[in-house]
RNA sequence: GCGGAAGUAGCUCAGUUGGUAGAGCAUAACCUUGCCAAGGUUAGGGUCGCGAGUUCGAGUCUCGUUUUCCGCUCCA
């Protein structure tokens, strides 16, 4: 475990240093838990975003993107259900550790009230045999008493609850003298509202703008346009809708380097089917969304699925693809099977119907929705540490390598002239000039030979292309592959062909 | 949010009982060489995370704060 530990933070030295991730706003002690993405990074991170949307968008005739706005019509979280989630005020107990809903903790408290009066009721039951409950209640004064208790804490809780009264609320809870069920004492900290979303003015703040939220997910900007690009596509059910782009969540713990973020980016798509079949089309695409992650050429024993045992009201099938990261088996893609929740709910608060006519049945409805949603800087930490490697070679030295994916990699070839005389410089201008429209490519001159292959090694570059004495000679140079580190020669001419093959596959 | 550990150059780290910062690698220039990281010469780069306090004097001691990692917690 400490080895993982070890590796864990080489990973993340690795991806400063070698220009991949940097901590946002570094200079003045960066910003918790969020991260930028330098000069390497950006272009790995585009690669994975491109891979994917070929995958989903290109090769499936029945499917196509959009790009929707993060500013959305504030009612749609509402309807989404996320304005009355994660709105509860949180305490914790600083002895015990344990968080609790300020709210359950006095709802309790109030029960426990109710089961004394309900004690006395037991009491008087065995004494009396005639016993009227109702007139008991109202005559027992100890009883009348609880009541009375009851009644004034309910009142209050429910005041400060509709005025979001905080401190009020944590004044009621050392009044009442409320102690956590672990530790037994009362040493409460502040109750703290947690909200899972931003928010933000629109318009002059001086003429009381409306409050708008930057999005959670992606996938409400899908459901908003389905009517819209349904009629305008075409498009016959079933059909999917994908989209890539930012969202925000307010976590209370965001952490585990770019695993958790506030601020994060992902690939969505969702796939609207008729009624009854949507648990064909989850299989289908629990079988797609692995194959993609396999074709990447990663170890498959990485990956496994790890199905939902409690589902969301909204889902009748839910599954996540898990994938071995540093610190063990984590979500990487969400695979969610979600009726017609989504879509109805639009319908309900927007007052638009969102059905489709389908001419094969006759009938119109509203279709049914499987989601697969993958975190676009989950997936970059799932290649990125997947792809470090620390070799020893026969020599007994060792070379750090970024085995990336070939069509992922952020440089695909590295230009090197064995010396720097002798036309060699001029002669890799000339291939750079060649190689430009095809890949991202980068020459370098500097320092011995090995020490240049051991730095694209570093970055993860899976070619160089060296010119040697011979090159000046026959107009052949040399592909030396990163992983095997072999090396084989080709005509200049044959060396875009010959390349753009090998990253083919 | 609670607790633990840590923060000194791009990276990895040293720094004595308190006396105003060092190494290796990396980076840049030039020379030499040339197929798997280690040649030579030279240079740049640090208000020791930040802010107070104690002291004649703080990288070092005290307090606060911030960031990161780990555990708990949370996680539509």
């Amino acid at each position: 475990m400490a080895n993982n530990e070890d590796l864990f933070k080489q990973i993340i030295s690795h991806a400063k240093e070698y220009g991949y991730i940097f901590p946002s706003s570094e200079i003045y002690d960066g910003l918790s838990a969020v991260y930028d993405y330098g000069q390497y990074g950006v272009e790995l991170k585009n690669n994975i975003k491109q891979y994917w949307w070929k995958a989903m968008v290109q090769f499936h005739e029945n499917i196509v993107g959009i790009d929707s706005a993060i500013f959305m019509h504030p009612t749609i979280w509402k309807a989404s259900g996320h304005v009355d989630a994660f709105n509860d005020p949180l305490i914790d107990n600083k002895d015990s550790k344990k968080r609790y809903r300020a709210d359950v903790l006095i709802e309790d408290h109030i029960q426990k009230i109710e089961d004394k009066i309900n004690k006395e009721v037991e009491k008087a039951k065995k004494r009396f045999e005639n016993f009227d409950e109702a007139m008991y209640r109202t005559t027992n004064a100890r009883v009348m008493g609880y009541q009375q208790q009851i009644d004034d804490i309910t009142a209050r809780y429910a005041d400060l609850m509709t005025r979001n009264d905080l401190a009020g609320l944590k004044a009621l809870i050392e009044e009442l003298g409320i102690c956590c069920p672990i530790s037994g004492t009362k040493n409460w900290t502040d109750v703290r509202q947690f909200n899972l979303m931003f928010s933000t003015q629109m318009g002059s703040v001086a003429e009381g703008a409306d409050t708008i939220y930057l999005r959670p997910e992606t996938a409400q900007g899908i459901f908003v346009n389905f009517l819209n690009v349904q009629k305008t596509g075409r498009m016959k059910i079933p059909f999917g809708i994908a989209q890539i782009g930012k969202a925000f969540r307010n976590e209370i713990v965001a952490r585990q380097f770019i695993f958790r973020m506030r601020e994060f980016e992902q690939m969505e798509m969702q796939f609207f089917v008729r009624p009854g079949e949507e648990l064909k089309w989850f299989d289908y695409w629990k079988k797609e969304r692995i194959a993609w992650h396999q074709s990447l050429g990663i170890a498959p024993e990485n990956y496994r699925f790890h199905d939902h045992e409690k589902l969301a009201h909204y889902a009748n099938a839910a599954t996540d693809i898990e994938f071995k990261f540093p610190f063990g088996f984590k979500e990487l893609e969400g695979i969610h099977s979600r009726t017609n929740y989504d879509l109805s709910r639009h319908e309900e608060f927007s007052g638009k119907k969102l059905r489709y006519f389908d001419p094969e049945t006759n009938e119109s409805y509203v279709p049914y929705v499987i989601e697969t949603s993958i975190g676009v800087d989950r997936m970059f930490l799932a290649v990125f540490s997947d792809a470090y490697c620390e070799e020893k070679l026969e020599d007994g030295t060792v070379r750090v390598v970024l085995r990336l994916p070939a069509k992922l990699a952020p440089i695909k070839v590295a230009v090197l002239p064995l010396v720097k005389k002798d036309g060699m410089p001029e002669k890799a201008e000339e291939l750079m000039q060649q190689l430009q429209p095809h890949f991202m490519c980068q020459c370098d001159m500097k320092d011995a030979i090995g020490r240049r292959y051991r730095r694209q090694d570093a970055i993860g570059t899976p070619f160089c292309v060296t010119i040697d004495s011979q090159t000046m000679e026959d107009d052949t140079v040399t592909i030396r592959e990163r992983d095997t580190m072999q090396q084989y020669r080709v005509n200049i001419n044959e060396l875009v062909p010959a390349l753009l093959q090998k990253l083919a596959k």
